[in-house]
DNA sequence: AACTATATAGGAATCAATTCCTAATTGGCA
DNA sequence: TGCCAATTAGGAATTGATTCCTATATAGTT
């Protein structure tokens, strides 16, 4: 859960270096909510990052905290995982299968393929629990954003 | 995108099979909202259902939508796609990797495979766009929640 | 056709995430 | 050290999805 010492130190370095060179302020909030995901795996969302810093930084607010992740994703120094920002979808499809999701509109495609659907994972992933189900998604740029 | 007519027609069938089996109440506005859902393969929120629903049963409710899409969602008649009702998470792992997601309580761990980095994707996704990255989530349940 | 438990319409209310506002603060530079 | 544009705190406001309320309507049964 807890990332190794070095790694988070090359990515604080890592995130200092983009800071400097984009002449953005490194400014303690900053500092504080990226070290608060670089030195985390598991993936917390803006709440819980609020809840971490505010140990080390009592006065931080919840807007900082949101300015800067939206900063960081704009730098590209984290990425945001699970839909975000979207609404629930649905879905009819009972059969095994893959999506394909457009990361601009947000279109999203069913694909079927008999390979992905008994792909190995590795062990170490059957050690984390009891596996439900997997399910492939594809990032990308549907055909019809590419020509606007 | 839009489902053929069989597959529309089994599914439908499926979905009256199910209510009757269950007792639930063949209405207008469950047929055409699970109708919805079944004959197109987009994957549309609430909204977007409800909004189609309206042009054949012009004094639905979106009230009505959402309950009835939840209750074919406890059906098992239909399934929610994305991290359905979750927060946005935050993630500063920049290599590539991929996810086991806990489908009771969240917790979201990263794990690597250079096979899974490499998988070859079916023809039919090309066409679909420009492919930017792939990502296996792993639903199941972990440890922790096994032992509750 | 009548009955009754269940479901619906419509709009109001809720709820939680996120953003906005503004005065006060601060990082980085001269 | 002092300056100033950028940033922050704190709370209010907004936003958007979802749920609640209640009088009315209806599916399924007899």
């Amino acid at each position: 859960m807890n990332i190794d010492t070095r790694e988070v130190e090359e990515r604080m370095a890592h995130f200092e270096s983009v800071c400097r060179r984009q002449e953005i302020k490194l400014t303690h909030q900053r500092i504080e909510v990226f070290r608060e995901i670089a030195q985390t795996g598991d993936h917390p969302d803006a709440e819980q990052v609020f809840k971490r810093v505010r140990k080390r930084l009592p006065t931080v607010s919840l807007d900082t905290v949101y300015r800067t992740l939206w900063l960081l994703n704009d730098l590209g120094l984290v990425t945001t995982l699970g839909s975000s920002r979207e609404r629930t979808r649905f879905d009819a499809n009972l059969e095994s299968h893959h999506h394909f999701v457009c990361a601009k509109c947000g279109l999203t495609r069913d694909f079927y393929s008999a390979e992905l659907d008994n792909i190995k994972l590795p062990d170490s992933v059957d050690s984390l629990g009891e596996i439900q189900a997997t399910h492939v998604e594809v990032r990308g740029v549907c055909r019809q954003c590419i020509d606007k």
